[in-house]
DNA sequence: GATGAATGAGCTTTCATTCAT
DNA sequence: GATGAATGAAAGCTCATTCAT
């Protein structure tokens, strides 16, 4: 994975060019955030971590809310980054002969990614149901960009009859479950037990394969 | 499905007799806490909405966590609740002739659990990271209990020659994905859509039987 | 003069029953607006002078203009009081014989409400060009009633044959002009030297009389 | 009249060459001071007005208070202007032959300073209560110089007959309540009516006249 | 001379909690 | 048990002013 999946580099990196005072905010307000949850984290407290005076907050960011913004936006078009491929369908089979090897690709694409971005993701998935503007965001680029191509690609699958016929959106769903499933259960609700990665993602594969693709 | 499910019919006849105004209470907080996350809803709304004086809110809960507290702490009990089985191995036999069906039963259990305890599940999955109580709870009744049973049921049917090997623990998060990964879409993420709940359903348990099953 | 024009004082017994704590709160906000503007009086400042602890304010005024408008909108119902009268022709002529013997009356009332409610007084006309409610009432009650009824009545000496043929709005701002040139000086502008009260209110009328009556 | 009477004018060529800035800021602070009141306005708004950096303000003027007090000082020396004549009295007669003239004259010149600073007149009227330097610098040059010259002038007329007898501060006063009286009717308080300036105007002087001359 | 990032004191307002009634 | 006035700490945010560039 190249370091550009790294959000908070590009965050840090942005645009124009950030004062030291500007990144510092930001790594501090990840990491309050992640920790306490955004309502539940106050601006002096950020300022006090990040080692800058409350109003420099307030110069950069009009608000608390635009800080928070400003952090999980940038990931929300980040998620559709593994399926971004221009032409698509003729891409595919050079790329990836079988779903399985797209899967293999993508899990192993998305745990990087995960590992890379926690904090950022827990923000992310906490604050999405709060906060409309991000919701918003949420639909437009998982909900309908995301999915509308992972569903491309099934049914890329399903024409060269390598899965069974069922509707795109059943298979996703499918695979997107197992797949998330074991990424939150691995990093995010039980990463304190050890885990066989090698393993378990090769379990994961295989049960999705069972589930979707045609009997040879 | 038993009344018995409801979560808020059983904070509210509770213990003893609550007053009318107490229920009101736990009413309007759960309203305002699932709309609004815990941090980002005041007693004094909760007050108003309930139709009660701020003071009185204090009476009952001696802090506003405890409120919260008071309104997620049975849910994690109850989340146990499909498995809680009397000697187990022995009952199982007669209940369940295959995993299919457990797998068909639960679901079916658990759907209607969460469509009837929607608002208190949300609370719930938002504030477990933030409150180290709700963390321990959920370890001890779900990731432990609920998890070890819902092993020892497959373990039952691994040994009955139904499920292929594999470390229950695996075959359990590969279930539990599928069905926890159809009912937060279907409830959660985009209830909007039109669901066609019986095919979907059972294209989900076909999905876990393909992946799992020892090949007849 | 009435006890009732004392505006203060009608604050204070408002309504219902005020707290001690809101009537301080009143009085010192008069006293802070007054000496200092709106805008640079501090609801801290308020609170200490008031001995209470600055949230008290909110919670009875939900905001520092709030408090600003419930002190000088009843100002500005009192400034018609002098032209309240039922059925205003057919009482005048037993009240007033003439057009001076109404003026005068009408200094010597609004005099003792000006004093009486200095403080409030200045604050209602500094604050008027800022605060569109404000300027909103005073066209109302000010601008529109208590000049309609001032014209009214300049109508009916006119028709008597007292005054001589004006536009009614020309005469009442002459009039006006001339009362409340003399009670600005005497109470705002130059306070500091000594006035022979008498005299000077009673030069006021006869100059106004010089200017309007009809030479005998 | 002429175009130094235009106060605005006479800051921006003041004193050397100031730079584009600081003429921007100079404009900027006069309408946002008249809109919203000097305390209400804040320094940020009015470089943001200006087109300049925050800092560039405090370069020019040491504090806020400055910058409002580089604006309206130059506007109460200019209050003197029409009586600012050499050797009053012998000048007198030549220029008007009677107090008539004399008020004629004037309103036509201080209705045009008024119109043409009408801005910097509001920010006058409302800041001089609470700025004492201000409240110094229009007790100095109003309340004194103005006052002194108008009594003067008064008292001239007086001795020829022309005006009847009376304290001349009385004269003064009761002229300069007519004239303000319908200049802040005209531009401040009812602008939006329409009005017959000529006549109005007329009306004026001659109410003034009736009050104050002998009887021919 | 001009900039604008940075400051930190102070602003208005909110909040969880207390307590006399 | 219930109230709601009162609290004061802390919240988010604004502001006049400074200063390195």
């Amino acid at each position: 994975m190249l370091e550009e999946d790294l959000i908070l580099q590009q965050l840090l990196n942005e645009d124009d060019i950030l004062t030291e005072k500007q990144k510092k905010i930001i790594v501090a307000a990840i990491e309050s955030f992640s920790e306490k949850g955004f309502a539940a984290t106050s601006t002096s407290e950020i300022a006090k971590k990040a080692g800058v005076a409350e109003g420099t907050i307030f110069r950069h960011y009009k608000t608390k809310k635009d800080l928070l913004l400003s952090i999980v936006a940038p990931m929300m078009a980040k998620l559709l980054a593994p399926f971004i491929l221009k032409d698509i369908n003729k891409v595919l089979d050079r790329q990836f002969e079988t779903y399985e090897d797209f899967l293999r690709a993508m899990v192993e694409n998305r745990r990087e990614f995960l590992v890379k971005n926690l904090p950022i993701i827990k923000i992310m998935l906490q604050e999405i149901p709060f906060q409309p503007e991000l919701r918003e965001q949420f639909k437009e680029h998982v909900a309908k960009d995301t999915f509308r191509r992972f569903a491309t690609l099934v049914e890329h699958y399903q024409a060269k009859g390598q899965l069974i016929e069922m509707p795109s959106m059943s298979a996703v769903r499918l695979s997107a479950s197992a797949i998330f499933g074991f990424l939150l259960a691995r990093y995010l609700i039980v990463p304190e037990i050890e885990w066989d990665d090698e393993t378990e993602t090769e379990r994961t594969i295989q049960f999705v394969m069972h589930g979707l693709s045609r009997k040879a």
